[in-house]
DNA sequence: ATTAGCACTCGATACAAATGAGTGCTAACA
DNA sequence: TGTTAGCACTCATTTGTATCGAGTGCTAAT
């Protein structure tokens, strides 16, 4: 079976209409819809060819046709036409300074899933690969220590020690320097064994302060793997009836609400160079199992230094791929923008 | 009309009752379900009278009694007797060392929501009258001032501050150490005009950098009043259908996620030295608009040093008022072990 | 004061009929 | 040969109707 002009108008013209109502779209419709001026019945011939070809399916006899996860994906790839519509907008929405990453963060989310009625996600930067930029060590009171470890892209992170004993303040200041002198620029992964063996000679009967410390650096950099998730929106999914099902809806605004499925989704494509920029997931094609019903685009932003995050948007099948590819290409362009000026 | 005991231990039965199965509670169930013996018809008549007194209503003829938010009141007032159940399975969770407080309080949202079928918001401590503990300033790169501010609790703030000029390190270290020496103890009410006059006087031609550093230290005391609230459990919000009609679950999911609105519920009571310890607002008597038909159980906990955040657990009405007072108690104990320990 | 009995109310449930959107197929047509 | 009008058929949804039963209020008897 070929798939030919005609063929792809109207399995274009079902899923345009089915992605507004929501309802399966029948035969009748599409012939009146479409600018191809053929008869409902022509156009049922070519709907059982595309049934066929599996791009559609029936959810029942004598109902309309509803695009299936192939048929979107086939439009996805090749059909999406870009608009250039919602720049205007956007560009006028965070004219109010954001000194802060995190808020930034929550009002991008909460731009977007009101300008798309989807739910949205948004992963802060990781810094998964980055360097130590600086180091400081701080004694506080007789018996802590304040570690301050800033990693690039200025994030910074503390961790309060306490020392088994009393150090000399000079001590301190003496470690410190020499940690910082050692450790400035390196990677996760170029502080190995040997180089923790060599600092913990120097530093001789404080060797088990400098272990401490080194496990404070260590989790500044990988953060442990917990990337702070901002979401927003997550009951729009109860504008689309085909995920407020059963226990769906719930099911989904659960995943949402404890994030720890959503790193994985989100934070899977950060170092495929490959996947970079947009990427979408329909049904089945996206690793958590709630939301095998939706479909997700994901995004993948970079301020400077390669501190990635990604945004996401969650939403049914028939969700608009075309408005939600075009503003989120938007908004990538509006973070490039800013974090090229500062 | 005289509330009699008799009176009051139907209402109680029906409060229970109507709590386990969220139906409507007749007066034949009530003749069976006490130790009254009393046959349905006299029940018939006592209820007429508790309806006649506002404690319970029929949603419709022929249907039985609910309790309405007055009776709830009642009970919640009077009748609540304490059950010192739970407490077992309380004493075992968290026997891995938490470090942080944010996982420590996602724990423990988590815990609560998980075991009360609940949802459940907690708001981490509020620093809003606490005092400057300790104070570092670091040079970074040429023109980068890094202003690490300890308040009391150990909660750390940093900020990255761009110099207009170059300072020398050891004019970095005169100030850091001079500003340390002026703050320490000081609550922001303490920092005054007079203060930062004579601060900046010091500083000499450094004045400007000692403003922006005064700046970072309000920010760090009063976090701009921006308490971070976790969430966990929304979805048990489908366990009860008289919250999953129209968009009441949507309103009230929606509030839990946005958090905006919780701030004010949880930090309303902090202050008050009369509304510590636990409050119940059943119905209309909470503040947030989106949870008229929820009822909310608020209780202040307080870290050492003044440090004060709230725990709400949010259900139906007819929630378990009991199970959930008893186990928010044996939260709190534990909470108070754990940091009078440490 | 309590209770048995009874008529009444009204939401819930079940079932049948009507509705109508949509299909597949066939025969006629250009 | 591709297109279309027409028609019989399917089946989810809607509408209408009868029944059921839990629960009430009232009255009269105990």
């Amino acid at each position: 079976m070929e798939l030919d002009e005609r063929k792809v108008k109207i399995l274009k013209a079902i899923i345009q209409n089915y992605q507004e109502t929501g309802e399966p779209v029948g035969s009748r419709t599409i012939s009146k819809y479409t600018d191809l001026n053929l008869s409902s019945a022509t156009i049922r011939n070519e709907m059982a060819d595309l049934e066929e070809m599996g791009l559609i399916v029936q959810p029942h006899t004598s109902a309309g046709r509803i695009p299936t996860d192939q048929g979107y994906r086939l439009y996805v790839d090749q059909l999406m036409a870009e608009k250039d519509r919602e720049v205007a907008q956007i560009k006028d929405f965070m004219v109010q300074r954001v000194n802060r990453l995190e808020q930034l963060l929550r009002q991008i989310a909460r731009f977007l899933a009101t300008n798309t009625n989807y739910a949205t996600m948004i992963s802060a930067p990781s810094v998964s690969n980055s360097k130590v930029k600086f180091l400081q060590l701080s004694r506080m009171g007789t018996d802590k220590l304040l570690v301050t470890v800033v990693v690039e892209g200025n994030i910074v992170k503390n961790t309060i020690l306490d020392m088994d004993r009393t150090m000399s303040d000079e001590d301190i200041l003496n470690l410190g320097f020499h940690l910082n002198n050692t450790l400035n620029g390196l990677t996760m992964a170029q502080i190995n064994l040997g180089l923790i063996t060599k600092l913990k000679e120097v530093a001789g009967s404080n060797a088990d302060v400098v272990e401490k410390v080194l496990e404070a650096v260590a989790d500044a950099i990988s953060m442990e793997g917990e990337v702070p998730i901002y979401t927003s929106g997550a009951t729009n999914i109860f504008k689309y009836p085909e995920l407020t099902t059963d226990d769906t809806a719930s099911q989904i605004i659960g995943t949402l609400e404890e994030k720890q499925q959503l790193a994985q989704l989100l934070t899977a494509n950060l170092g495929d160079e490959d996947k970079q920029g947009i990427q979408i997931y329909i049904g089945n094609e996206n690793s958590v199992q709630a939301m095998k019903d939706c479909s997700v685009v994901t995004a993948t932003y970079e301020l400077k230094d390669g501190l990635q995050g990604t945004i996401g948007i969650v939403g049914p099948k028939r969700m608009d791929y075309d408005k939600v590819v075009t503003i989120l290409k938007n908004v990538m362009a509006q973070l490039d923008t800013m974090f090229d000026k500062k």
